[in-house]
DNA sequence: TTGTAAGCGTTATCAA
DNA sequence: TTGATAACGCTTACAA
C-alpha cells in the first residue's frame, strides 16, 4: 500500500509538490491534455512513477460523474448457469475489452424479473455504473422501455422486438439451426422434433423458428415441437414425451448442449441407439460435446466475441457516440457422429464429420 | 431518472430544502442516526420519497474512503469456466449476502497468474473494492502475502498452505471423496484410479491425498493416479491412459464432473461398460449428473452456501471485526448407477442408490 | 436538536 | 504554460 510518511495514502497533492507544480499540472500530464510543456509533464511523471502514484479512482468517478464501470445483471436460476457456457466466455470477452479501458465489471445475478428491474433501477440512482448489457432477450422486454426512462446507456444482445433506442449486437444463431436441421433432412429425416427453451426468450423463438421455417421449406411438418426450460431434467423430460409420439421422430434438435445430454440418456434407456435410432443435435457446442459417447452435433455461437463487441458498442454509446447495430457472424453447425442417416431410409453415403461453417 | 426541474440530478441539497433542513440533517436522518427530531425526521424521509432521491454512490465512496464493493478475481481460461458449475452457484450466493448489504460485486475474469497480480494491484489502488475472495488457492499461494502487502481486506476459500493473517471460509471436500472411494471398496474394488486436476491447486491435492489414503486405509496401492487439466479433452486423455494399465482400474475417479462423463465416452468406446466393467466417479455433483446414462455418482459440495458464508465473512473482516475461520458442512457423496460391484468379485447385494450424507 | 463548514481526491474553469 | 479555485455529492466534526 502506497502511503506517505505521515501515513496517509498518496494523493495527487504529493505528487505535485514533489514535481513542484499544481495539482492541476499532475491531472493534465497524465492524461496527457495539451497545455503542459514536455520538460514539465517529464518531471510529473517521474515523481507519479516513484511515488508509485495512481489517481483514486473514487475521486475520478465524482469529479466526472461517472462510475467507469459497466454493468452485467443475469436473471437466472443459479443451477440454470452452472452448465451455460455463455456468461463465462461472454464476461471473459468483456473482460478483455474492460481491461485496457481501465474499468471495470459490475456483476449482479438476480433471481426474478422483479429484483432484475430494481436492480437495474439501483444501479441508475446510485450512480455504479455508466452503463449495462442486455442479455436474454424476452418478448416485449420491459427493459427497454426501464432503460430509456433511466436514461442509462445500454447495449442489447440481439435485436428487440419493441421499438428500442439502445445499439444491438447481434449473433444470428437461426443460421446454425437450420444449417442443422437441413443436414437431418439431406440424411433422410422426415420426423424430426425440436426441444426449445421457453419462448419468453427471443433466442428461443428464433431458434425455434429456424427448425419450423427448415422443416416448412422441405415441405415437412413442425409439429414435433416441445418446450424445456433449458434444464437436463425439463430436457429429458420433454425428450420423453415426444419419444412417445408417433410416428416417433428419428432426430431432436435441442434449444441447448445440456438438454441434448440429458436427451440422450433418455434416448439410450429407451433402447435407442445414437444416432443409429435417433440423431441429437445440441446448441452451444460446449467444450463437453465433442467428448461424449457419441460426439454430440451442435450449433457454435461466439460468446466471448460477443462479449468484445457488445463492450465496444457499449463504451462508445457511453463516450455520446451513436454506433450502429453491429451484425456479428452467425452461428454455425458442427456435425458430429450423433447425427446419422434416417433409420431405415437409406440415402447416399456421406461423412458425418463435417464442420458446416456455413 | 431522476432530475429537478433545472435538469440536474436530485442531490441531498434538494431533500435538504424541500425538508427545510441542512443537507447535515438528511445524512443523519437517512442513516438512521441519533440526533435528530422524530418529526424532523419523518419530514426529511418524505421529502427524500417524493423527490425519489437515493444518495449518489459515488459521493458516499469519496467522503468515506470506501467503495461498498467486493472484488472476485477469476483466474481461468474461459473453455474451462463454461463447464464449470462453481463460480456461477458461488457468485449467486455471494449476490445474496451483497444485495442485502447494499454493495457490489466487481468481477475479473484474468487468463494468467502474472495479470492476476497485476489485477488485485489495480484493484487495490484504484480503491475500487473494499476487499476480495481469494478462490481456487494455489500451493505457496502468492496472493497471501501480495494481499497482505496491499493491505487489502480478504477471505480465502479453504485454508491456504502458508501462514495467512486472513480469515478462511472451508468446505471439506476431502470427506465426500474419500466416502465415495470407500463406497467403491465395499463393492470389492481393488484397483480404483484417480484422475485429478492440476496438484498446484490445493482443492486438486485434497481430494488425491483422500483419495490415496481412503487406499491406504485398505491396504491396497494408491498407483493408479494421472493428472488432467479439469477439461473434458484432458480427462478423456487421462483415462485412455489409465485404461491401458495393468492390472486395469475398475473404477476411476475424477476431480470434476466434466472430466468424468468425457471418461465415461472413452470407456463407452473402449467397449467398456458402465459401471459392469468401470465404474466412475465424479466430483461437483452438475445437475446433469444424474441425467445421464448411467447416472454419474458424484459428490456435491455447496457453492452457493460458501459464497454466503465467504461474503459475510468479508463484510465482518472490512467493518474492522476480526471474524474467525469458519468451517461449513462437507462435502458429500451422492452415489448413482455408474458404481457397481467390482466385474468379476461377487460381493454382497447393494443397491448403489443410496446418497450418502456422511 | 440543528446548521455550518471542512474534508474526501480528482477534474475543470479561469485568471495570471 | 501554469496555478488557484471551484465543482462533484456526500459524511462528519464542531458550533450554535
Amino acid at each position: 500500500m502506497n502511503r506517505t510518511a505521515k501515513g496517509s495514502r498518496v494523493t495527487i497533492a504529493d505528487v505535485a509538490r514533489r514535481a513542484g507544480v499544481s495539482a492541476g499540472a499532475v491531472s493534465f500530464a497524465l492524461n496527457d491534455r495539451p497545455g503542459v510543456a514536455e520538460p514539465t509533464r517529464r518531471r510529473i511523471l517521474d515523481a507519479a512513477a516513484e511515488l508509485n502514484w495512481t489517481p483514486n479512482a473514487r475521486a475520478k468517478s465524482l469529479s466526472q460523474s461517472k462510475a467507469f464501470a459497466l454493468g452485467l445483471v443475469i436473471a437466472r436460476r443459479p443451477e440454470l448457469l452452472g452448465a451455460d457456457p455463455f456468461f463465462p466466455s461472454f464476461i471473459a470477452g468483456v473482460e478483455t475489452v474492460l481491461a485496457e479501458a481501465g474499468q471495470s465489471l459490475v456483476l449482479n445475478m438476480v433471481a426474478t424479473p422483479a429484483i432484475e428491474q430494481e436492480t437495474y433501477r439501483r444501479l441508475s440512482a446510485d450512480g455504479r455504473v455508466d452503463g449495462v448489457f442486455v442479455t436474454d432477450l424476452r418478448a416485449g422486454d420491459e427493459r427497454i422501455a426501464l432503460l430509456a426512462e433511466l436514461a442509462l446507456p445500454a447495449v442489447t444482445l440481439g435485436r428487440p422486438d419493441v421499438t428500442s433506442p439502445h445499439p444491438a449486437v447481434c449473433l444470428d444463431d437461426a443460421h446454425g439451426v437450420a444449417a442443422a436441421v437441413r443436414a437431418l433432412i439431406e440424411r433422410g429425416h422426415r420426423h424430426i422434433g425440436h426441444v426449445g427453451g421457453p419462448l419468453t426468450f427471443l433466442h428461443s423463438r428464433s431458434r425455434r423458428r429456424a427448425w419450423a421455417e427448415e422443416l416448412a421449406t422441405a415441405g415437412l411438418p413442425a409439429n414435433l415441437g416441445a418446450v424445456a426450460d433449458f434444464t437436463a431434467a425439463g430436457g429429458a423430460q420433454a425428450t420423453v414425451q415426444l419419444l412417445r409420439r408417433r410416428p416417433r421422430p428419428t432426430a431432436l434438435v435441442y434449444g441447448n448442449d445440456v438438454m441434448a445430454i440429458a436427451g440422450i440418456a433418455v434416448a439410450q434407456q429407451h433402447q435407442l441407439r445414437v444416432p443409429a435410432d435417433l440423431s441429437i443435435v445440441g446448441f452451444d457446442d460446449i467444450t463437453l460435446a465433442e467428448h461424449l459417447h457419441p460426439p454430440l452435433s451442435s450449433v457454435r455461437t461466439d460468446p466471448f466475441g460477443w462479449g468484445q463487441a457488445a463492450t465496444r458498442v457499449l463504451l462508445e454509446l457511453i463516450a455520446g457516440e451513436s454506433p450502429p447495430d453491429l451484425e456479428l457472424p452467425a452461428a454455425a453447425a458442427v456435425l458430429r457422429e450423433s447425427i446419422g442417416d434416417c433409420p431405415g431410409q437409406p440415402t447416399r453415403k456421406r461423412s458425418p464429420r463435417v464442420k458446416e461453417k456455413t
